[in-house]
DNA sequence: GCCGTTTTCGGCCCGACTGTTTTCAGTCG
């Protein structure tokens, strides 16, 4: 995957160690793999650049004390190399000689490996036999009939340029999880009507539910005299863009937005995604755009091969392969094959010998596993826990009670509070918690926060609303809280007379510029000192990233959970918020799992600013199984009279 | 570049599809 950011070395912007952030580090190594590739380098070099960045991206210990004690290479997958790299990179603030990899590079080259059918190899032949550095230069040379003349290049190739970069153009690159699972629960829809389907699945990353969709995968189940057929079926869907490829066993396409239309007008879809997203106010979504699209076709008996092969992750699929090599097995998209029988027999042939799994909890089991979810194949330590018999047993939305950070028309919702308790009552939860912004929230010279004495009110109205409720048997409750702004320095808004008020306080930063124009250290300071108020109670949206927006500030948010685990181990209660909106996702799933090893409970917000906001909390869910958590790490499964007598403490 | 009850070299996951070939390389997932 190509990061987009900025192609050059950060420079340090301090004066002494460390000079540079885990994030920055694990940046400059996924650059430098792709940098190699356009070099042509050994691809085993280049991959260990991206598990490098991929091992210090998720790096729980702190990266300049690890390098300080000299256990930097017992990591692993940091050897000598990268391991001499990271260490003058947090010591000197220099980066050894990639300024010079850096450098050879134009970075229209590095834009081009984005154009589809185009890979670092042709690249690096166009720049080198046509002086080609970017997709202008490109876009003449094909025009002007200057590529097709090269070794290993034709007409066709240089047709498919052509295209592919007119395809880029139009082509918005990953897609939100909402957006993404949309197209593909409707495109699973429609292949699994089609006649000689007889079971589709969609797989890939929308079914590990990433917070992104990069493209989509459905596995059909299909008997080989029905495949033309089928192929056939489904080329005449008319919402197809562009059909990019079509083979015996495979068909990938390019989907137009036009497909959302047309399956809800038919009114045949309606899973819990689309309830999900708000029902059919589906007019956010974006209506141009397109989508990728694969289709596999596979005889009925390897299916639950397939479906584990493309649901991935590759890393996953790394692991598992080499569980099965240990075990004299060959494992692939058609089977579990003992290669003592397979010899030199490939595909479908070899796998006529094949152990037999009809669904995927048996492919598992023949390599001694439990079952794993979907959502845990990252290679984050499933496999071993499958093996161990010590997977969790996953949250479930419906497992859920009530949610803690919501808003009113008191601040910038559309609800007033009793529209929001009873749009959560008709979710069955016993409890909703009511985070109205706090009074130094402007938008433009309009204030959104709610001054001490409103917010005071609101409390004596929810106090009141409560006590019919439990007058009339109701097992529900309001539960009053505020979403206070964390200032520059780290401390609240309101006076703390006021916030001792509330049962909860939501702490987020809103101020998003100047936490960025800071460096981590600076923002990871003033966070811990937000949360060790005593009136804080749970960190909203910790980095303020939007997804396909914006990046969130610069934070060491494995410092701040630490510090999070300590105040909990003391008797406080402070929570770190997935913040459930599909926009956000924010705790990042990748940090879910080590907040609950430090004993941080975790709470999934929709931040809902109206009635159906709240159905939000579906994605926070997702982002929760993602992270390990079971109901038990989850502030939102306690009852709501649990919930009532630990915020009151 | 990383790794090693097979430690200092020789492996590193594997197959489909496409377009260019005439036995294969590049790209993708």
């Amino acid at each position: 995957m190509v990061s987009i950011k900025s192609w050059v070395l950060p420079k340090s912007r301090r004066d002494e160690a460390p000079h540079f952030s885990k994030a920055q580090i694990a940046t400059v190594l996924e650059q430098v793999a792709t940098l190699l590739k356009l070099k042509d380098a050994n691809p085993f070099r280049i991959r260990a650049y991206e598990n490098g960045s991929r091992t210090i991206a998720s790096l729980e210990t702190d990266l300049w004390e690890l390098n300080l004690s000299g256990k930097l290479t017992e990591v692993k997958g940091i050897g000598k190399g990268i391991s001499a790299l990271i260490s003058e990179a947090l010591g000197e603030g220099t980066w050894g000689d990639l300024q010079s990899l850096y450098d050879s590079t134009p970075e229209g080259m590095i834009e081009m490996l984005a154009i589809p059918g185009l890979g670092p190899k042709r690249i690096k032949q166009l720049h080198d036999e046509l002086n080609i550095d970017s997709i202008a230069e490109l876009t003449a040379a094909c025009n002007e009939d200057a590529v097709s003349c090269l070794d290993g290049f034709g007409s066709k190739s240089q047709q498919k340029i052509l295209d592919g970069i007119d395809l880029l153009a139009r082509f918005q690159g990953r897609r939100r999880l909402n957006v993404g699972l949309l197209y593909g629960e409707t495109f699973e829809a429609m292949v699994a009507r089609i006649d000689g389907v007889e079971h589709a699945q969609l797989a890939g990353s929308a079914r590990r539910r990433r917070e992104t969709v990069g493209d989509l995968d459905i596995v059909a189940s299909v008997k080989p005299e029905n495949v033309e057929a089928v192929t056939e079926a489904i080329l005449a869907i008319p919402d197809i863009a562009e059909v990019k490829g079509a083979g015996d066993s495979k068909v990938s396409v390019i989907l137009e937005a036009s497909i959302l239309e047309r399956n809800l007008d038919l009114g045949t879809l309606d899973g819990g995604v689309f309830h999900a997203i708000g029902g059919d106010d589906y007019s956010q979504m974006e209506s141009s755009g397109t989508i990728e699209a694969q289709v596999r076709m596979v005889p009925p008996h390897v299916f639950a091969f397939t479906l584990a092969y493309f649901t991935g992750s590759k890393e996953h699929n790394i692991k598992m392969r080499q569980l099965a090599i240990d075990k004299g097995l060959r494992l692939n998209e058609f089977g579990l094959i003992p290669e003592d029988k397979a010899g030199d027999l490939k595909g479908l042939d070899a796998a006529k010998y094949s152990l037999n799994a009809t669904n995927e909890d048996e492919i598992y089991q023949h390599l001694g596993l439990d079952w794993v979810p979907p959502e845990l194949r990252e290679d984050m330590g499933e496999i071993e826990a499958a093996k161990s018999k010590s997977l969790p047993r996953l949250v479930m939305p419906t497992d859920l009670k009530g949610s803690l950070h919501n808003h009113t028309t008191l601040s910038d919702g559309v609800a007033t509070l009793e529209q929001m308790a009873g749009a959560a009552m008709d979710m069955d939860w016993e409890f909703l918690g009511i985070a109205d912004h706090s009074q130094i929230l402007n938008i433009g010279d309009r204030q959104i926060g709610a001054n001490a004495e409103d917010l005071l009110e609101q409390g004596e109205k929810i106090r009141e609303l409560n006590d019919n409720w439990s007058d009339g048997g109701k097992n529900f409750r309001l539960l009053h809280g505020a979403e206070c702004d964390i200032l520059p320095d780290g401390s609240l808004d309101y006076e703390p007379e006021t916030r001792q008020q509330l049962g909860h306080v939501i702490a987020s930063v809103h101020q998003l510029s100047t936490w960025k124009a800071r460096d981590e250290i600076e923002n990871t300071e003033a966070l811990i000192k937000t949360i060790e108020d005593p009136t804080c109670t749970i960190i909203g949206h910790p980095t303020g990233r939007i997804l396909q927006g914006r990046d969130g500030f610069d934070v060491d948010l494995h410092a701040v959970i630490r510090r999070m685990g300590e105040l909990n181990s003391e008797g406080e209660l402070k929570s770190m918020e997935i913040n459930a909106s599909p926009y956000r996702l924010d705790l990042d799933w990748r940090f879910v799992r080590f907040a609950r090893d430090q004993g941080v409970p975790i709470c999934i917000n929709p931040d809902a600013h109206d009635t159906t906001g709240l159905r939000d909390v579906w994605f926070g869910v997702q982002i929760a199984r993602k992270g390990w958590l079971e109901p038990k790490d989850l502030l939102n499964c306690y009852s709501g009279e649990e919930i009532e007598a630990l915020l009151s403490r």
